[in-house]
DNA sequence: TTAGGGTTAG
């Protein structure tokens, strides 16, 4: 039996232009109150709105509260929130309805922090408000994590003894589903007299947005037992379920419920497949939307963009410019796809757009634009562009500081988050992991354990699992791995692959091999399916030089079929971007810069480079160890850098895992013997090699 | 009262 049924649609134009119809006519014939309010709610549409009002000003009704609340709900509805905002600051006695219009008109605009301002300007004067006030605010709590306010609204409710209200209840279920707490969101719904499909639908996607899979799963079986139907809203919160997708099979229930043509179950299915690294798959269904709208397109923008694949994603934002289909939320997606893959040309191309199509002043766009030219290593530009902000919010801020972390300018960072908090604006939990990791980079432990204490003492910042990561790397890399170790036992999380990835590295660093091995088990057993792991403990068990474990952990890799995710280095030239891999003799261009990288090795080694075959973590002999070194695939992209680029211009390369100690070697002398500036952006930080020297001075 | 694309860290 399908459990499923169709969600209504909605009014269109045709309709719209018959009410407008009889809107003139009926005014006409009856004009009273009732007859043009009752006309203007079932309005959706702006052009007859707009007549409908300029009516209501020439029938000399603009002061009827009645008329503009009305007025004011058709215009939000439209999505001209603003419109709705003029006419309530011009109702002369508004009331109740006034403020609840108006709340939900903005809340239901996605303008939460405006919502908010509302609630408080009627707390300020004393304006109760009542069940659908509540219910209206809500969504405003949740979106914007206000979570003292969502509670004590709560509070106030019960305290009202306003009774059973399933808007509320629901609206209280997906408030603290999107603050984390589970808890109390299945204590409401427990609780609740009367249930609805939202209220289902609030529960279920609240554990499965949590990571609560299972109790997802197992509230809409209860739902269906109940003999509940589900809607597409259920079908949603069920399509991103890990154990969904593995045990019954999605496919199965999309085509159940009737919904495997309705374009948003559509997109949410290409999310599944990009998330999930299937490409082709995403672009499949993609293809096979009829209209295709702006999440569509900008869905498959990422998908592109996330694969790597950056001539189909320039090509496909092409596209998306002809098709007149870009927004900010298309520009940040791509200004986050050169930010990743450190394409400044492409960038800057990117920072015109967001001028020309005038969204300079959002501050999601803003923070984008901030941290692609801080992923470029191009922190002037950042800077610039953060010094020409209309309005800076936390991120922007965080942005700018972890520019100057990943650059090694620790100082510049600390600096930075210290006139954040002088310009009154409170640092956010990303603000302190930025600034931890600015330290980190830097090496500067005290400063960062300062910052930690006061954030968390004076702050009242309550650190979860990525800051005591931070600290945790903060304390290794710096050699104090027994204190790392001891905060693991303190602190009141249970470590998770953070905390453990942090100690495991410090190990490796420091040459503790014991512990190393102790974290690595730890590890395996947290996150078997992770080939990095196993990598990390073999190469432990080569630096102490027992290669039999070594070879062993190679084994256990080899035989639980784990891949290792390939090293590769890419840089832009003219726009278009080249990717090499460690060794690919079938690269295009493997001739010329095999030939090129023998003399640029010839010439290093002239000027004292001694290859550091430790870095080979094989138990092979020190020939092969060379061979290898010398095509890591830093070394293919430097050389195809060099070939290609003019003389003097700064080589920029960006690659997937961290530098190996012998490629910082080699990038530090290149660049003395060529004279020229090398830029290596690895999975941590900046190298910055300059004459010799390079810009984390051997900290990283 | 609930849904599909996006920023700061990792």
């Amino acid at each position: 039996m399908n459990c499923f049924h169709k969600h209504p649609t909605r009014c269109s134009w045709r309709q719209n232009a018959h009410f407008l119809l009889h809107l003139k006519l009926r005014l006409k014939y009856y004009s009273t109150q009732m007859s043009q309010a009752s006309i203007l709610q079932k309005i959706r549409d702006v052009k007859p709105l707009h007549q409908a009002h300029a009516h209501i000003i020439v029938s000399n009704l603009s002061e009827n509260v009645f008329l503009c609340n009305r007025l004011m709900n058709a215009y939000a509805s439209c999505g001209l929130v603003s419109k709705a905002q003029i006419i309530f600051s011009q109702i002369p006695n508004k009331n109740l309805v006034s403020w609840t219009i108006l709340l939900s008109g903005l809340t239901k605009n996605g303008r939460f922090f405006e919502a908010v301002e509302v609630f408080y300007g009627m707390m300020v004067l004393q304006i109760r408000p009542n069940e659908i006030t509540i219910a209206s605010v809500l969504p405003a709590f949740g979106k914007l994590g206000r979570v003292l306010l969502g509670k004590s609204v709560h509070c106030y409710w019960i305290r009202c003894n306003f009774g059973d209200n399933v808007f509320v209840e629901t609206g209280l279920i997906d408030m603290y589903s999107k603050f984390g707490c589970m808890r109390i969101a299945r204590n409401v719904f427990d609780n609740m007299s009367v249930r609805n499909v939202v209220s289902w639908n609030a529960i279920i996607s609240g554990y499965s947005d949590n990571g609560y899979g299972e109790e997802a799963l197992r509230m809409f079986n209860l739902m269906k037992r109940k003999g509940m139907s589900g809607d597409i809203f259920t079908v949603m919160s069920l399509i991103s379920l890990e154990d969904f997708r593995v045990g019954s099979g999605i496919h199965g229930l999309i085509v159940r419920s009737g919904y495997e043509n309705d374009p948003l179950i559509r997109t949410a299915l290409m999310g599944l497949y990009i998330n999930g690294n299937f490409v082709n798959d995403a672009y499949r269904i993609f293809e096979e939307i009829n209209k295709k709208d702006l999440v569509a397109w900008t869905s498959m923008l990422r998908g592109f963009s996330r694969s790597g694949n950056w001539r189909r994603t320039i090509e496909h934002f092409n596209k998306m410019m002809g098709e007149n289909m870009i927004d900010y939320v298309s520009l940040i997606t791509m200004l986050s796809g050169c930010s990743c893959s450190g394409a400044l040309q492409q960038g800057r191309r990117m920072h015109a757009l967001v001028l020309k199509t005038g969204f300079q002043d959002d501050l999601f766009v803003g923070s984008a634009v901030i941290d692609m030219y801080a992923n470029c290593a191009s922190m002037i530009d950042a800077k610039r562009y953060f010094g020409g902000m209309v309005e800076r919010d936390a991120a922007c801020w965080n942005a700018l500081i972890s520019g100057y972390g990943m650059i090694g300018c620790g100082n510049e960072a600390i600096v930075t988050f210290l006139k954040m908090k002088d310009s009154g604006l409170s640092p956010d939990e990303s603000t302190l992991v930025s600034v931890l990791c600015a330290c980190s980079h830097a090496g500067l432990v005290e400063q960062g354990l300062r910052i930690f204490d006061q954030m968390t003492k004076v702050w009242n910042l309550i650190p979860n699992l990525k800051h005591y990561a931070c600290v945790v790397d903060l304390l290794g890399r710096s050699g104090r791995i027994y204190d790392a170790y001891l905060l693991t036992k303190r602190m009141h999380l249970k470590p998770g692959l953070e905390i453990y990835s942090s100690l495991l590295t410090a190990c490796k660093i420091h040459r503790n091999f014991e512990l190393g091995d102790e974290i690595s088990r730890e590890l395996i057993e947290l996150k078997p399916n992770d080939a990095g792991h196993y990598i990390l403990l073999s190469n432990m068990h080569a630096l102490a030089g027992n290669w039999d474990c070594a070879r062993m952990s190679r084994i256990s890799l080899k035989s639980s079929n784990l891949k290792k995710n390939p090293g590769l280095s890419s840089m832009e030239i003219n726009g278009e971007m080249f990717t090499f891999m460690a060794s690919q003799t079938d690269h295009p261009h493997y001739l010329e810069i095999r030939d090129f990288l023998e003399g640029l090795i010839l010439k290093i080694k002239a000027a004292g480079y001694e290859p550091d075959t430790d870095s080979v973590l094989l138990d092979v002999s020190d020939d092969v160890k060379r061979d290898i070194l010398f095509h890591h695939s830093e070394k293919l992209a430097i050389a195809f850098g060099l070939m290609r680029t003019k003389p003097g211009a700064v080589v920029r390369i960006t690659k997937n895992l961290r530098i190996c100690d012998d490629c910082h070697l080699a990038s530090k002398f290149v660049s003395k013997v060529c004279a020229r500036v090398l830029v290596i952006k690895d999975a941590k930080r900046f190298h910055v090699f300059r004459d010799g020297v390079c810009s984390c001075r051997d900290w990283w």
